[in-house]
DNA sequence: CTGTTAGCGCGTTCAA
DNA sequence: TTGAACGCGCTAACAG
């Protein structure tokens, strides 16, 4: 049995007063069509009289729903929130769930993990970014039966996947900042990257793989581009900028996020150093398309809004049918042309 | 009875494969000490083996609970979490339900209705921002018994609120821009302001208070400013300076949100003045404090981590005691001295 | 067509 | 360690 809680009107309670069944009570609210004008408001008369509601929770439980879709974070609420990029797929997933009636719920780690986050979370799907799906989680999604759609994660997977080309988007970015003329450049990489050791595949290194490839194309080494691995946040990027600078002096800095370029550019501006003419900066995401201010920082684009209404989509499709395991979706991406990313002048 | 889902493994079923009761296979998830170390064992190694895990939902149920905090968006999706300080305010509330493992649910509203929204969330509370509480929000909540923390809410009010004196904060941002000379100056109010009709007690109307109050102390009439209303984007602010600048030219602009004035000061420069030596700008709410990049603004800082932190802690206090009813939340608030509000030179 | 009876969903917990 | 009741609303099947 329950708690303490106020005892709260029921059905039942309804049923009595109003000399009806329960059955006709639960048709007054659901179809009234099924009975009669005058049955119908006797009991939503009682109803109001008693202050009677259905119970949503034990509505969903007998209908076997939740009327909910998951949004699991992959690392705790501060940092995951503090991503606009992420913010903006969330804001689209959203907009596809109020459309058809559904809360978006946003699953934290619980006790650190996400998989017993997983098997709690009282969600009809569940999706995902950027994290590795690993076997125990897996495991649970079999057991709940619950589907799950990845945004960035793993290819050749069985798990529905939402993602960009990362790596011909990294060469594409590259490759403007080669044909520009740059050659003394910084990169400033996400977490995950081949520097962190474990992680097989993400997105940092898949963009390592096309940066290398541009490189390469230029007959350059990658030894002769300084690497450094950086939070994704705008203060990361300040401060990864102040390291780089009080080393050496590039003509470029290319960044895997906006954010972090936008961070990198107040750092140089702070130094005294002018943005785009002494040294120039690319970012990664477009945010601005998003509606995000960036002051027209060149960058390549990748449509969070599109990310987040096809995964969306894709979860409710698997919903709707548990038998279809739907193919992956890939996304498009484009360079920008904004104001940092200048020729190179010495 | 539900739909067509695959059966589920149920409790029923290690209960009969294992050769205990449904109570032991309970006690061997929740309480293992109830009962024999043997037992747990082998109702363990039977769940392993059919892939049984206890359904979240059907758990809550039985202890009339949800495990999640609804945040009621009061617009829909997309202008929602269009809003930094919002987002801002959510990460907060995030990080105290994840503190106490419990799930975050955004609630946008239903078909339009916030009231229907209530009804159908699956929620332990609810905790809303800017929205007006209105006959038919209240009568949901007693039906409910669901207790609902509002921030920037109504005053003098029996719901719990969480807000800064807002009209004593505005005034202080007029001080600041009065003290320092100007007197041609434009203020961008937030929707619901006088000028849009009905609303009878919102944020902008306390902040218009405020303003007056300034006005007067100098001698100044309202009518010597002009102005003008605007929705609470970045670009809304850019539309909203396009439209000022092109009538007349203000030394400042004042706005009530931090990222209508990066609007303002990014169109400001698309006109080929200088922020700041030219028109200078001030903002409200203080969101490079709270991580979002606002390039030195001049502003009036309200905490968005502190309204949010505390509107958690009220919700679960509420949640644990639902016969207290706790008294309002005031948050401070700051002039914080950035580079974009100089002395009037002309 | 109107209304009812009975039982389900799934896990928790009281009383034995 | 367990059988039975419970929480709350939904609905198949049936009777008038």
């Amino acid at each position: 049995m329950t708690g303490v809680k106020a005892k709260r009107v029921t059905i039942q309670d309804i049923a009595r007063k109003s000399g009806y069944s329960k059955t006709s009570v639960s048709f007054a609210f659901n179809s009234p069509e099924r009975i009669s004008k005058e049955a119908v408001e006797k009991i939503l008369r009682t109803a109001k009289e008693l202050d009677y509601i259905p119970d949503p929770m034990a509505r969903n439980f007998s209908l076997g729903r939740h009327m909910s879709i998951g949004f699991l974070l992959p690392q705790i609420f501060q940092e995951s929130l503090q991503n606009p990029y992420m913010i903006s797929v969330v804001r689209a997933i959203g907009s596809i769930c109020e459309s058809r009636g559904y809360t978006l719920t946003l699953v934290p780690p619980l006790h650190s993990s996400v998989t017993e986050a997983i098997k709690n979370a009282t969600v009809d799907g569940i999706i995902t970014m950027g994290l590795r799906i690993d076997k125990s989680i897996r495991e649970v999604l079999r057991q709940r039966n619950l589907p799950l759609v990845s945004i960035d994660g793993l290819e050749n997977d069985e798990i529905p996947a939402v993602s960009i080309d990362d790596r011909a988007a990294a060469k594409l970015q590259l490759d403007k900042v080669l044909e520009k003329g740059h050659r003394r450049i910084a990169i400033i990489t996400l977490p995950g990257s081949a520097f962190s050791g474990s992680s097989s595949d993400s997105i940092a290194e898949r963009r390592l793989c096309g940066y290398k490839e541009a490189l390469s194309e230029y007959g350059l080494s990658p030894d002769s581009v300084t690497f450094i691995e950086s939070g994704a946040t705008y203060i990361d990027g300040m401060k990864c900028a102040e390291m780089i600078l009080a080393d050496s002096l590039p003509s470029c800095i290319v960044t895997m996020s906006d954010v972090v370029a936008l961070g990198v550019i107040d750092e140089i501006s702070k130094k005294n150093l002018r943005p785009r003419q002494d040294i120039s900066v690319i970012g990664f995401d477009g945010l601005e398309k998003d509606g995000f201010p960036c002051h027209g920082l060149s960058t390549i684009y990748q449509s969070a809004e599109e990310k987040g209404r096809k995964s969306a989509e894709l979860i409710f499709s698997m919903i709707e049918d548990p038998k279809c395991s739907p193919s992956p979706v890939r996304i498009g991406f484009e360079y920008i042309e904004g104001n940092t990313l200048s020729q190179r002048k010495d």
